[in-house]
Parts: structure tokens; C-alpha cells; sequence
DNA sequence: GTGAAAGCGCTAACAC
DNA sequence: GTGTTAGCGCTTTCAC
């Protein structure tokens, strides 16, 4: 039944509304018999306590919102599935509010300034779009960690992987495959975001570290992040003459179109062409050839935000924390594994802020 | 500045409550100059209506929990994406609460038995393993709409696309492309769910339409819903000698799978074994060859199960209305159209309840 | 160990 | 048009 109040089960037990409160807390303060009274009015009339009531009396709502861009790109599944089982395990346990931000200044902007307040204890962020400084005016006194590589304000708090360790780690590896001109994939056309922005810096790095060339042509942009924009710049870069025997794309999208463009003109991967992708999503593992992937620790991200923001809940107010969580270089069919680090968690490299390891799967 | 009341603001612009109010919710009643004195007022105060306040009296929290088993399978967060943009376009304007019930009874008890009343105004559900009794005695008086094909007690409200006729269709496709032996694949090996069930009656359907073999060897189940079992299943049916020019796929994961398992063994696709899939997935553009698939109608789907929502959710109390939206079957290289009905939207065939058109993509 | 009563922030009669 | 006031259901001091 709905509608049993509190009230309705302290006057069906004959007692006051504090006693049915203690039982259905389970305070110790109250006798066996008391208890044993109250349950039965409990159970008789199905009462179940209102989450609204409590709230508006305790000033917590249990909730949490996890925004970014789209919960359609597969690493964004991934995470809001890592989170909501980490956030159950939080505190009080704690529930998802989604919220998409479709990756635009609007979306973002919309996602900060809902008009209501207090509905959600605190917010988990991947801003893409909107700049620190515009972060940091609107998020008001809502506890919030971002998520991400994107713009942080020194103030609020945020959890990342080291895309630039990442990207030249990737870079690196396929430099030890022995391949002389690696190209980058799946970079926005305009509009770079500081994602891509890191991504390409890293694998810059990698280049340089091994004498490889760096050459504009090797930047093969597309029009949106999607594995079909992908698979079109690599086909028209192939189609145009830009040679590489090997690819860092910029996320598993991506590298994913770059398998389809790559199979079309029958380019043989790993051997002609040897490919790395970013986020390990499942289907990684199921692409003919499999997908090496850059394998972001998202468990320890999911952990260090949620320890951080139920901090900012619990009423901590200092400077904001920037925390680097690990990744793994999980290598498959398309980029394997050199033969002296074949064994499964073969150290490939110590990066700063995070180890890098290479896992043969 | 979080903290501010709507008390503050009226004893700020010297006004009672009431007029604050009003000025919030935009009511016609108001005179000019107090909605400007008083809109100066929340400004300089910084004040945002509290949420849980304003839920606690009038009873409606905007809130809607989206329960399903797994928000990574790129259908459920297909689903998501959906229903949220929907859900914020109706009446108020709701917002999704996530909740995952990992495809076991025990997590789909658990999102029908939250200890906490109140908190959602109502809940879709995309149940698999529950009864349509259990569903019936649990849900109590939340209002509820039934997504999908799995069991649905006639007393509760559910949208579903016919499966049955979907797997008939795609396997009728499959036959009118001269295939004569054509497997299912990618239901599970034990405890099957109801939607692989009826999607085997329909692909049964489809073989005995065209007095095609119905062969239990051709029936291909896999250990779990993943592209990874399914590739484990398929190459294993075919490293046994089971033969099939046609593979009907319980949906898009086990699809990938599939291909997956033919390129290992240099299985020309669609030449020696044409594919579909199931759901659309936005991979399925991007395979190699791209996938054919059936596409339920997930926009019509958001829009009727949300509109049954908000009919319960504003006191309706009927019997429940269990409503059938279309599909398409979208082609592919996997499985391409028929040279006669290779225009875009050329009608392959009218199915009971909804209609399948087929789409070259 | 149990009870009475004062809020939490907002809404909506109802009165002015 | 604007103000007063009684709840919404729960928690929580503070007496008893």
C-alpha cells in the first residue's frame, strides 16, 4: 500500500512516531518487544518509508548525477556501469542520475545550471566543451569531481588518465613493432577537443623518441566521433596516397572505421598495418583482427571520484585535487605483443603518475 | 549560494512568500513591478528553488528509473539515450534514474523492492528473468510500463516490437536470397530468455514458410550474451562440420561474434553465409561487411512506453495496455536486398502489428 | 526506552 | 494582486 505514513504506523501500534522511526533504523535503544510490536504494524500495513520526507529532514537525497556526453559511445556505457555499481558501494549508497550533455557548451551549461537545487548530493562531470574558468563560476556549491582530461579549474577536483603517457606508450609500441610511419586518427575536423589534443601530443612524443617522422599528412582528422567518420577520412587518406604501416586512433571508434577502411582496399592488419585503439570497449576483443586498445583503469577512476566526492558531500571544502589513475596497453591481434614481452603484464614502460602495462589478451 | 529559501527572498524584497512563488513559476497574477522587484531579488540572492522541497509538496519527484540489465549492451544504452531525450520532452520535463539489474532475478527483485517508497515518480522496466506473477505482486502501486518482450503480467502496461515477426522476417529475408540452410545463433545455452524464444519461433516460422530445414544443429547457443561466446560458438558449430549459408542472429553481439568466427576461417560473407543481426547497433554500419539487422523502432517505442507512463503516473488505473511498436529490417552487405527491392524503403513485407520495411543502408 | 513537537523548503488553499 | 497558514513525511532534539 501506498500512502502508509509513519504516522499511520505509530498510531496502528499505538506508540509515537519516534519509536516506529528507531525500528525501521534499527536503533538499538529499543526493547525486543517494542520492536517485535512496531514490525508487525510495519508489516501489516506495508508500510515503506518515503525517500522525499526523509530527505527534505535529512538534507541528503542518495543521489547522484553523472553527466557527459552521450551514453551511446561505448566508454561512456562502460563508466556509467563502473560508476552505479561503485556508487551503490559508496557511503549510504548512492544512485545514478544520467544526464547527456550531447557534448556540446549548451548541454554542459544546461547539465550545471539546472534551476533546481538539492536534488542530487553531488555531480560527477566529463565536460568536453566548456572552459575552467566557466566551470568554476557555474558549478555553484554543488560537489562535483570531473572526470576526464578536459578542462579543470584548479579549485574543483578531477580524475584522469595520463593521455599523454598513454598516447606515446601506444606510439611507442608500434615503434617497437618496427614501424617506421605511424599516423593518428580520429581527431575532430575544427573544434579539437583537449582529448584529442592530449592524444596527439603523446603520440608526437612517441615519434620523436624514436626518430619517426612527424608529418602533417600522418594526422588523419575526421568529421565526428563515430567509427563511420573514421573508416571514411582513413579510406579517403589511403585513397589519396598517405602511406603508414601503422595507426594510433584516437579511440576504439576509430579505430574500429580504420579496420573497415583498412579490410575494403584489403590491406592486410597487423601486417601491413598495425593498429592501436583507446578505451579497450568490449567489442575490442570480438573485431577481426582484435583490437590492441589503450585500456583506461576505469575501477580506479569510478573509486578515486566517488572517495573524492563523497568527500565534497561530507562537507570537505579545500583546494581541488587532481588525481591520475593508471591504464593498461592491452595488446591483440592488431598490434601483438613483442615476442619478449608476450607473457600476459609484461612491463612495457613506468610512466609518470601511472604504469603503463602491456597485457597480451 | 546554496542555502538561500524562498523565505529569504520574500523577506528580502520585502513580499510574502506567495508572490515569490508565483514570480517563480511565472503565474499571470502578478503586477509588473513586483516580478521585477522580486526577480531582483532572487538574483542578488542567488536563489534556486530547492528540489526536494518543492517534490515533498506536491508529491511528483520528475523523476523516472530506467531499469534494464545492462547499460554496456550498446542496446540498453541505445535505450537510454532514447528515453532520456524523450523523457525530458514530456509533460514536465522527467529525468532518468539508472538502474541495472544485471539480467538476474535477484537485481530485478531488487529494483521492484527499493526499501524506500517515493523517490520516482514511476518505472520503465526491461525485465528478463522475473515472472509475470512475481512482476505483478511486486511492483505494488508504482506506475510501471513493461519494455520489451519478456514476461508481462496483463495487468501491468508493456511495449514490445513482435518478435516473432521480426525473426521471421529476417529469416524470409535470408531464403528469398536462395540461402537453404540457415542457422540461429546466440541464444543462451541455459535458462533462455523469452526473447530468444520467440525469436527462435519466428526464425522457425520463416525456415517452415519456404519448407526450409528446421535442424537442431542449427540451432548455435552461446554461454553468455557476448560477441566473444558467440565467436567461440559459432567456430566451434563450424570446426564440427555443422554447415549454413544464412545465420539468423539472436542479435547484433552475437552478429559480430559470428563474423568474427567466419573471417578466422575464410568464410566469404555474404557470398558462402549471408548474416543479420538484431537491434541496429551503430557498429553495424562499420563492420566488415557491414551488418544487416532488424531495427526496432526505438523512438516510437520511447514515445508510447512514456506516454503510458504519464497516463499512470496522472491516476489512470486500467487494465493494462500491452502495445506493439514496428521495425524495419535494415540491409546491409551482410545480407543485401534483393536486386527487385533495392530502393531504399522497397516494402519486403507486411507483418501483423507492425510493419517490416526493408532498408538498403 | 519512549513521547511531543519543532522544523526541513515548498505549495496551495483560502482570506484579504 | 498579495499575504497567511496549514500541511507534505520524516528526523531529531529534548523532555519524561
Amino acid at each position: 500500500m501506498a500512502g502508509v505514513r509513519l504516522q499511520d504506523v505509530a498510531e496502528h501500534a499505538g506508540v509515537s512516531m519516534k519509536t516506529v522511526s528507531n525500528v525501521v533504523h534499527s536503533h538499538p535503544n529499543v526493547s525486543a518487544a517494542m520492536r517485535e510490536r512496531v514490525q508487525r504494524a510495519i508489516d501489516e500495513l506495508g508500510y515503506r518509508p518515503n525517500a522525499i520526507g526523509r530527505r527534505l529532514a535529512t538534507g541528503r537525497t542518495g543521489l547522484i548525477a553523472l553527466a557527459f556526453a552521450d551514453v551511446r559511445l561505448p566508454y561512456f556505457s562502460e563508466l556509467a556501469n563502473v560508476i552505479s555499481k561503485a556508487a551503490a558501494a559508496t557511503g549510504p549508497g548512492y544512485r545514478l542520475l544520467l544526464e547527456e550533455t550531447e557534448g556540446t557548451i549548451e548541454g554542459e551549461r544546461a547539465v550545471l545550471s539546472a534551476s533546481e537545487a538539492g536534488l542530487v548530493d553531488g555531480m560527477l562531470l566529463q565536460p568536453s566543451r566548456m572552459s575552467s574558468r566557466e566551470i568554476a563560476e557555474r558549478h555553484g556549491d554543488l560537489p562535483m569531481v570531473l572526470l576526464g582530461e578536459g578542462p579543470a579549474p584548479l579549485s574543483v577536483d578531477r580524475v584522469m588518465v595520463d593521455n599523454v603517457a598513454a598516447a606515446t606508450a601506444a606510439t611507442e609500441h608500434l615503434a617497437a613493432l618496427g614501424r617506421e610511419r605511424v599516423a593518428f586518427v580520429g581527431h575532430e575536423r575544427s573544434g579539437m577537443s583537449s582529448t584529442s589534443r592530449q592524444r596527439i601530443m603523446g603520440y608526437q612524443e612517441g615519434l620523436e623518441r624514436h626518430g619517426l617522422p612527424v608529418d602533417h599528412d600522418l594526422l588523419i582528422s575526421t568529421g565526428a566521433i563515430t567509427s563511420q567518420d573514421a573508416a571514411i577520412a582513413v579510406g579517403a587518406a589511403l585513397d589519396r596516397g598517405v602511406r603508414f604501416d601503422g595507426l594510433v586512433c584516437r579511440d576504439d571508434l576509430a579505430a574500429i572505421g580504420a579496420l573497415r577502411a583498412l579490410h575494403e582496399r584489403d590491406i592486410s592488419i597487423p601486417d601491413d598495418v598495425a593498429v592501436i585503439g583507446w578505451d579497450n570497449i568490449a567489442f575490442a576483443a570480438t573485431t577481426f583482427p582484435s583490437l590492441s586498445s589503450v585500456a583506461p583503469n576505469t575501477q580506479a577512476l569510478a573509486r578515486v571520484a566517488l572517495d573524492m566526492l563523497a568527500e565534497r558531500i561530507a562537507g570537505f571544502d579545500g583546494i581541488g585535487r587532481h588525481r591520475v589513475v593508471d591504464f593498461d596497453l592491452v595488446l591483440r591481434e592488431s598490434a601483438p605483443a613483442l615476442a619478449s614481452t608476450d607473457a600476459p603484464g609484461g612491463e612495457l614502460a613506468s610512466v609518470h603518475a601511472g604504469s603503463a602495462h602491456a597485457i597480451s589478451a
